[in-house]
DNA sequence: TACGTATTTGTACTCGGTTCACCTAGAGTG
DNA sequence: CACTCTAGGTGAACCGAGTACAAATACGTA
């Protein structure tokens, strides 16, 4: 099981990763055949098959894959999910992407295909779910420690919701304020520039969180 | 184009979304194939595809087609966006379901299929966007009527991202308020009484838009 | 070198979905 | 009632994503 092995397969993998995001660029997802892009990455169909589930996976990959819940769930002691988020989100914000180009290309990839987005968002909806799940088993509010522990009626059916409604609310912003860092960079505003509007917006999205929705635009008349 | 043809067409499509949810029902979604549901509904496929543009709509019409966008873009005067679509939700809970037990059906076999449930999510997707769309046209908070009308600058894009986080929050939250509801009648609650706690949702859920999320718990050391 | 195993490959298949040429049945007209 | 016109249904062939399987190849090791 020694090097030579691996070595290879990393490459045929990239190979294929890196044909399947070219030719994407150049007409289109759904205009390119996986076939094609086994031919053109020197591969069996099913060999490309073992690499990636699907087609989808081929421009996917790395996408969604931060671990909210994993996050909220090894945070510090004495702090917030939404401070440990914040937190994550503000760093992450702060250090400079790796390969700016090819981020750009794959995001035009994928805001090109509907069905690409639709993967996308499918994604993180799995995140969503298990941030729930994490901030379900959270103790309660100011951690009452009077409340038996075990299942509670109808007082868990409130504390479950909450914590859905917690979880998806976070995500949802965090999917947002990702949106709009993906957006600046196809619109071609610089890395820096747009690394500047995230950190923004991230502080607009936590504030938000935490203080409630303006409900002010009252309409006139 | 008298009434006859309009009657079969009817009839015929009725007919295909009842078999197929029989059979979807019976034996899952993905072991049943379109040629099957066409046969057992004495239809060509073509027709099928013709009535039903996937195989997933053959469950998921009537799912996800509330109009949120237009709720907030109809609302009345002196009535805030979230004002609106609270009422809007409120009574919906208020109102009986029309027929119950095809719902819980339907319910089952989405959430038993992951491709079901993706789809589901995808078409909440589309909601998000439309909602988004309508709170970045309304006039800025509280209305100052100072700002020129056009784009103005940054302060468009900060506009652009409020409204683009509160349709993502509420989206997000009427989402996971319905799963709850949905959730209820599948694991057996009465419609009544999941209706009731489906009241109770819409309140906490808008309750938690407006004022922010509980920022309580955090870890003792 | 030679052997065992992991990986790749070609072929043929299934299934969702479409194209196309043809045909049926209902609607309108005399 | 007979005649035509046409919206819509039909069968068959087709396409692309994804899979099953057995044969072939390349790597790791003795």
């Amino acid at each position: 099981m020694s090097g030579l092995r691996e070595l290879k397969k990393e490459r045929t993998r990239r190979r294929i990763a890196a044909v399947a995001l070219r030719l994407f660029a150049e007409r289109g997802f759904e205009a390119v055949t996986v076939n094609e892009i086994a031919e053109a990455a020197e591969v069996a169909k099913v060999t490309l098959f073992k690499y990636f589930p699907t087609k989808e996976a081929l421009v996917l990959h790395g996408v969604g894959e931060e671990d909210l819940a994993g996050i909220v769930a090894a945070r510090g002691p004495g702090r917030t999910p939404l401070e440990a988020l914040r937190e994550h989100y503000r760093a992450s914000a702060a250090e400079p992407v790796a390969d700016a180009e090819a981020l750009v290309a794959q995001l035009q990839v994928i805001f090109a295909s509907p069905a690409l987005s639709d993967a996308a968002n499918n994604l993180l909806y799995g995140q969503r779910q298990a941030l729930a799940r994490v901030l379900a088993n959270e103790p309660g509010e100011a951690g009452e420690p009077g409340e038996k522990g075990e299942l509670g009626g109808p007082e868990k059916g409130r504390r479950d919701l909450v914590a859905a409604l917690t979880a998806a609310q976070i995500t949802a912003s965090m999917l947002t304020v990702q949106e709009a860092y993906f957006c600046d960079l196809v619109e071609g505003v610089t890395p820096q520039e747009a690394a500047r509007r995230l950190g923004e917006a991230v502080e607009l999205a936590f504030d938000l969180l935490e203080h409630g929705l303006p409900n002010r635009n009252r309409r006139e008349g």
